[in-house]
DNA sequence: TTAAGAACAGGAACTATTCCTATTTTCTGT
DNA sequence: ACAGAAAATAGGAATAGTTCCTGTTCTTAA
């Protein structure tokens, strides 16, 4: 059996490795410019390129949903995502903060047509930089 | 007081009549194709615009999160949505099919820094279409 | 060692959305 | 009804995040 195995170059292991020093859930050119301090010479394109190979391997989390620019997270164990929705900052909820509950009944009739296999949850808020702001301006 | 009135153009009438028609959350350029039938000379500007428009009047929902298109839907009564995995159709789930419980006690070390202020709830599935297609291919 | 495959840098291409401008339409006060 | 002001429109250019392409370099496995 050929086995599929994992290839880390050094340019995935820097881009790796700068995921995993930050919270901050950068975008993909705030990786690039993260990266760039320590190889000069990386192109965006792989930073893109290493940033899916490293999501589908299961080493890092795309977040696609959040504002208009994806997102990368290192931290794979389970938790919720807020946005600020004044400068789009995002920051991390503990997993059980929230739970959704879905009512079997009233999914039967939508299950005929759409087979549910997930969801996405996120939530919205005001980060304290911008609430300071708000009331000083 | 000046009376913020609500203005309706034709071409703003015909995008709302057009949505109001379709239960399949359009994007922009599928309202684009629709409208175009009876304005031949619309300018896909004025569609985006005045989807922005109407979306601001509280007339229509704009779902920026499903997929990479926006879509845009006329049903203002509260539901849920989900968004098939394979083919990117979006359907309606009644707004009572599922719930999001918040415990207080966990988010009160994240509202010190984010003051929640909402969510997004979507649900992600395979549509009927696509589970026949799967099957037979 | 060598051939095949994978990853790379650099830059072009793509595309959904926003922005710009000259023209036309609508509104408001007389 | 009329004139001036304000808003909306058509058409097309610009923007920007992301993907794709190409020739070169690196890695892996006989
Ligand atoms: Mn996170
Ligand atoms: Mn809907
Ligand atoms: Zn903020
Ligand atoms: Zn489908």
């Amino acid at each position: 059996m050929p086995t599929t195995c994992l290839r880390l170059t050094p340019q995935r292991n820097i881009i790796l490795e700068e995921l995993r020093g930050t919270r901050s859930h950068p975008t993909a050119d705030e990786v690039y410019d993260m990266v760039r301090r320590r190889l000069p010479h990386i192109s965006l394109g792989t930073i893109y390129r290493n940033l899916d190979y490293l999501h589908a391997q299961g080493l890092i989390r795309k977040l696609d949903k959040i504002g208009s620019q994806m997102r990368f997270d290192a931290s794979m164990d389970p938790h919720l995502h807020i946005c600020c929705m004044e400068c789009g900052k995002v920051g991390d909820l503990p997993e059980d903060a929230a739970s959704v509950s879905v009512r079997q009944e009233a999914m039967l009739d939508a299950e005929k047509t759409f087979q549910i296999t997930g969801h996405w949850l996120e939530f919205h808020g005001v980060c304290s930089d911008c609430r300071t702001k708000g009331k000083i301006g």
